[in-house]
DNA sequence: CCTATAGCCTGACGGC
DNA sequence: TGCCGTCAGGCTATAG
């Protein structure tokens, strides 16, 4: 499930790979997986031109070609695969280089979106995305500034796009086990320390878990990913683990240190 | 403003 | 062996 960490894996690897390179060719095997633009089109935009640059915001991705913006939205089962020879099974889109390579962007479920912005900026402005919870402007007073307006489940708030983009069901949850909060507790009965630790620590998992991965690591010993599972103990305290759903979304957290 | 639900989609998995 | 129901959770739309 890409969030925020595996958006920016992909992005470096997009960048490793995709870049400088002429585009022979566009394949569309599944019209299904375009957004605004049809088959014909998109191919014929891609055409002749080279990604010369990659960025990211929240879960989304954005490659410039100097003037046309490919976007990438990967859902629940996207993934980029720069191969030879054969297409990986479930590939949707693919570019053809000119020297024999080529990259998919597959996705099993068609939940992710593959079309063409204007341009970044335009394209968060007009799906109304918040801040990158990575983004150097995303400091403490701007997430407390956030938080201010708002009242409802501490989960909901993270897991919204609108609010902060890039945090999904895994690393919500993650989170607020790192700073003993209960995910339906309500954000207005938050105190100013609490506040800090769940804007420290979203900040310290996302950072973490790129440089873990970047080097093909896994998630720390200590993480709740590794107990996904009602019953199951907590890892730091022994607890037992809950599993409830929050925002329509599975949610697991420690019965005993995350009380609401 | 906030919450809940359905729907999109398909492979994995448990039960029979 | 294979069929069936359920689950997974990215997002949007809609209703309450």
């Amino acid at each position: 499930m890409p969030e925020l960490p595996e958006v920016e894996i992909y992005c470096r690897y997009f960048a490793r790979h995709a870049l400088q390179q002429n585009i022979e060719h566009v394949r569309v095997l599944d019209e299904r997986i375009l957004g605004d633009v049809r088959k014909e089109k998109f191919e014929q935009l891609f055409e002749g031109r080279e990604f010369v640059a990659v960025r990211r915001h929240g879960k989304h991705l954005f490659a410039e070609t100097g003037d046309v913006w490919l976007h990438l939205h990967f859902g629940m089962t996207g993934d980029l695969a720069y191969f030879r020879g054969d297409a990986p099974r479930f590939a949707k889109v693919v570019f053809d280089f000119d020297n024999g390579s080529h990259l998919a962007f597959e996705d099993m479920r068609l939940f992710g979106i593959v079309d063409v912005p204007p341009d970044p900026n335009s394209f968060i402005a007009d799906h109304h995305l918040g801040p990158d919870p990575l983004d150097r402007a995303f400091t403490l007073p701007v997430f407390r500034r956030l938080l201010a307006t708002r009242r409802g489940a501490i989960k909901s708030l993270l897991m919204s796009q609108e609010i902060i983009a890039g945090i999904g069901n895994l690393y919500a949850d993650e989170t607020l086990f790192d700073t003993s909060v209960h995910p339906r507790r309500s954000v207005d009965r938050l105190s100013d320390d609490q506040v800090k630790k769940i804007y420290q620590s979203m900040r310290r998992i996302l950072r973490e878990t790129i440089a873990r991965k970047e080097r093909g690591a896994g998630y720390p010993k200590r993480y709740l990913i590794h107990h996904r599972e009602e019953g199951d103990r907590c890892p730091r305290c022994g607890g037992s683990i809950a599993r409830t759903v929050v925002f329509g979304r599975t949610t697991y957290f420690c019965r005993k240190h995350q009380r609401l």
